[in-house]
RNA sequence: GGCUGGAUGGCAGAGUGGUUAUGCAGCGGACUGCAACUCCGUGUACGCCGGUUCGAUUCCGACUCCAGCCUCCA
């Protein structure tokens, strides 16, 4: 089965080959690590994440990097008001990116590179362009000069006109024309810095992609990811300087996921409505965040809200539900995934929506299905949750999982189910429903069967 | 102003030139000591106005509204 990915550049939904057979190689814009991962900052996380897992269904190899971009002004401000070591403040954010990631069930991705360890290849990459003529050192900084190259624009289809009509911010005295960005920027001594040919100084944001990915993945990669807002100017600027630099295609497919929206509103400071993954985390399990995020396709936007939530834990609850009815049946690995209406579904462009469609649809054929055919249903539900990253937990426990520290014990519970058993067998069945009704009050759940009770939290 | 992309039932959200998306919520029924789970049934949604067509939510055009980007924001 072909993949199909839409791609910035066409404006078009493409049939995905990789340059080299068999070979795939990606690049996602990852955080700048200055402050806790908003659950805008997870939706290319775990977006591209099901894309890996996709690609690795099709590839022998694939190669995903995800950068941290430890040096940035944003990084420099935020630490100075903190007081502390850049590398330490730095190192905190990195490590609680991946851990809010990791809880919503994003893979480690091939590589992660960061900024600060690949300065020498930003210089030399800004030492290429301005030999080409196509940067010029000017005040301490060093710019792009976008004139020079033909086809500036193309991502984000617009000509150098149409940018500059826009133009609402003071151009810097520096640039010989409005347009040209910075590839390298002077530091004073109070900012971090690193000797190069044009003084002290740091790069510029967008170099920091392009001699990342040039040094791991090459002049040429297959897929370069990241939020919509990136096309311009992050990503344009990308292209400008690998393509002056190295010649030849920067990156064959580009993909970007749009915004989500918080309560039908921009997150945004303003409004004070950002929410932190960590936050979330403390109030639903990542499973529940991350089908949130896939329950729209990744090019439309995504409301997120309490409601939405409510709604994903449900609909996990019901794939959950399926699967404990079947928890002793040893699965049957004989999956086609070509066959499999998830698999066609993600393969047009990651439609997890659709793919979530064919997961309740192989779980309401798993409660239906005869003995027989039980292994080999739970194999498929199980084979499509895992392409999507979901139904990685033990059933049980997810019903009895529980975030809050006041909640009653499992031990507790057990204890009221027992006591209420033995008032079923002596058929007082107003002490069992007063039971029920407590256990209730404490959002257990009580599910009778043939094979005793089980409970959950609501 | 320029460039993108949107407007689908109570909510979320796919998709399609004429046949059920799916989930959540709701309603009726079966099952149950009562429930829960599950199963069965149930909702004539496709922004507005024209056009093309035997037929348009689905193609074309105008309009209205919304969102993103226009120099470092996922």
């Amino acid at each position: 089965m072909s993949l199909v990915l839409h791609n910035t550049l066409s404006g078009k939904k493409e049939r995905f080959e990789p340059l080299v057979p068999d070979r795939v190689t990606m690049y996602v814009c990852g955080p700048t690590v200055y402050n806790l991962a908003h659950i805008g900052n997870a939706r290319p996380a775990v977006v591209f994440d099901t894309l890996f897992r996709l690609l690795q269904t099709h590839y022998g190899e694939v190669i995903y990097a995800r950068n941290i971009t430890d040096i940035d002004d944003k990084i420099i401000t935020a630490c100075a008001e903190s007081g502390r070591d850049m590398g330490d403040f730095t190192e905190e954010f990195t490590r609680k990116y991946r851990e809010d990631m990791g809880a919503l069930g994003v893979l480690a991705p091939t590589i992660e590179p960061q900024a600060t360890h690949h300065i020498t290849e930003m210089i030399s990459l800004t030492e290429t362009l301005v030999e080409k003529g196509h940067a010029y050192a000017a005040d301490g900084h060093v710019l792009f000069a976008v004139q020079s190259m033909a086809d500036y624009g193309k991502l984000s289809h617009r000509s150098l006109d149409d940018m500059l009509a826009g133009a609402r911010v003071e151009v810097a005295d520096y640039k010989r024309y409005p347009g040209d960005f910075v590839l390298w920027k002077p530091s004073s001594d109070e900012e971090p810095g690193w000797d190069s040919p044009w003084g002290r100084g740091r790069p510029g944001w967008h170099l920091e992609c392009s001699a990342m990915i040039h040094a791991h993945l090459g002049a040429t990669i297959d897929i370069h990811g990241g939020g919509r807002d990136l096309i311009f100017p992050h990503h344009e600027n990308e292209i400008a300087q690998s393509q002056c630099a190295h010649g030849g295609d920067y990156v064959r497919y580009w993909m970007h996921n749009a915004y989500l929206d918080i309560d039908g509103e921009k997150m945004s400071k303003s409004l004070g409505n950002f929410r932190m993954v960590r936050e979330l985390l403390s109030q639903f399990p990542g499973e529940v965040l991350r089908f949130a995020l896939l329950s729209a396709h990744y090019r439309s936007p995504l409301n997120f809200s309490a409601e939405l939530l409510g709604q994903a834990r449900a609909s996990l609850d019901s794939l959950y539900t399926a699967l404990r009815e079947v928890a002793d049946v040893e699965v049957d690995d004989e999956i086609q995934l070509a066959e499999e209406p998830f698999y066609a579904a993600l393969n047009d462009d990651l439609n997890t929506p659709q793919a979530i469609a064919e997961l309740h649809a192989l779980a309401k054929a798993l409660n239906k299905a005869a003995p027989v055919d039980r292994p080999h249903l739970k194999a498929r539900l199980l084979a499509g949750a895992d392409l999507l990253g979901l139904l990685t937990a033990d059933p049980e426990d997810w019903f009895q999982q529980t975030a809050s520290d006041e909640a009653i014990s499992a031990e507790d519970i057990e204890v009221a189910i027992a006591e209420r058993q033995q008032a079923k067998a002596d058929r007082d069945f107003a002490r069992a429903d007063e039971l029920r009704d407590y256990l209730a009050e404490q959002g257990v759940i009580l599910e009778d069967s043939r094979d005793g009770t089980t409970w959950r939290r609501s």
